[in-house]
DNA sequence: CGCGCGATTGACGCCCGTCAACTGGGGTGG
DNA sequence: CCACCCCAGTTGACGGGCGTCAATCGCGCG
């Protein structure tokens, strides 16, 4: 009573990395999967270990962080459900450049390092798809550190919020909410600030009516206010 | 007289980008390349249009820097001989993140989109050789974002100088050099600081016989001394 | 019910960004 | 060939944004 026998190819068709290809090909993608669930707080793959699985998120969220010599860590992003984690280590040849936890309980597919390499070849369509996937990462965190570097934390903040509501975001009765619980530990890792300054921006928001907030929780109430204070001059 | 005619295709092969291929190979990839010169001081692409030709350094060097809405700028980094620029961005399908410019008069093999399509579809060898290099720089624009979020500047110096030396250094008699003119400014703008503070800095290691400097021009002395500065608790 | 982790908030101070003034060397044009 | 000028660099003074330290609160899980 596997999930793979509950799921519809197609809808690998939704994840970047499978994009374009034909319903034999998707078959044959899923076919070469494997299933993997893992609990909230556990690790998927390590920093430094030696990268020999892609994942897709099929359902649940991910959070993928490194940690430096020092022992602090930065964000480098969620994963939401039918996005890649773990092919740039893959393809890159290395270990894995971060570690990727579960924030909630989730399944993910995965391929070894062999069965992808074969795919690609069988399939150069998704070659093709990684290296637009990436380039798109590349290109994100070409903008992340732009802003680390030029802006004020406060904007910061807003950049960031408005992309994880975008990406992550689902819609309640009172506002956007991130679809994952997520500390302000969390976005200060993702902003390069502190827990302490991120909740002190959220409660300024929160009397401005701009966010709700509860533990592990961001609800965006006002989008187009955090879009001012993300572009204002 | 072209360059072309006077160049040994196997030159080629120490560009990452087509690693591995055959002589036949390269020779059908350099066939297909065409040659621009560039004078120091002049674009090479512009930040934003469209991304339809991929380079490769032959001789000289290039700076590539993605300017914000605020106008600010932040350079992504810079480009040595034989290595690939722009391939991001065609990859990708959008425009060029950022603007290359030569800083010193160079050479540069260039290919169309569609070219260099073609070259991937006919081997596929150079396609995972891409994903192999946007990988590492992917890698590595992860670690900038670490050391730009979690580090005090005279580290964040320390770090981007002896990535410097060691990628673009040439040795000299008074100690690694940075092989091509670099201002201030420039390293403030890979470091998220200001040029003021670099110059306090490079001002301050002088005085301790850790570098050498003059105009646009920077020489690591001490090459250990940089890495305590860079690693120390 | 009690413990722990996430969040809040205040006080303090320092790193480094900002403003400002000056220096010097090299390239250009007369 | 010299003089001017501009651009890169240097250095001081100042202050504020935000990191750091510290204490407290309260929700939610065991």
């Amino acid at each position: 009573m596997s999930i793979r026998a509950t799921m519809d190819p197609r809808q690998l068709g939704t994840v970047s990395l499978f994009e374009g290809l034909d319903d034999r090909g998707l078959e044959r993608v899923l076919q070469a999967a494997s299933i993997r669930k893992v609990a909230a707080g556990q690790a998927i793959f390590e920093q430094e270990d030696a990268a020999d699985t892609v994942f897709v998120m099929v359902a649940g969220h991910a959070k993928v962080a490194k940690r430096g010599a020092d022992g602090q860590e930065t964000v480098i992003g969620f994963i939401n459900p039918w996005e890649m984690m773990g092919c740039v280590a893959v393809c890159g040849g290395t270990g894995y450049p971060g570690t990727a936890t579960a924030v909630e309980d989730s399944w993910l597919l995965a391929w070894s390092r062999a069965t992808i390499e074969r795919l690609m070849d069988e399939h150069s369509r998704i070659a093709r798809n990684a290296l637009s996937t990436i380039s798109g990462r590349l290109q994100s965190m070409q903008t992340r550190l732009h802003e680390v570097s030029n802006e004020r934390v406060e904007r910061r903040i807003a950049h960031t919020l408005r992309r994880l509501a975008d990406a992550s975001g689902r819609d309640t009765r009172q506002g956007r909410e991130i679809a994952f619980p997520i500390t302000r530990q969390d976005l200060a890792e993702m902003t390069g600030t502190t827990l302490h300054t991120v909740s002190r921006t959220l409660s300024a928001w929160h009397q401005q009516g701009i966010v709700e907030s509860a533990r592990q929780r961001i609800i965006v109430r006002d989008a187009s206010a955090l879009e001012r204070i993300a572009e204002s001059e």
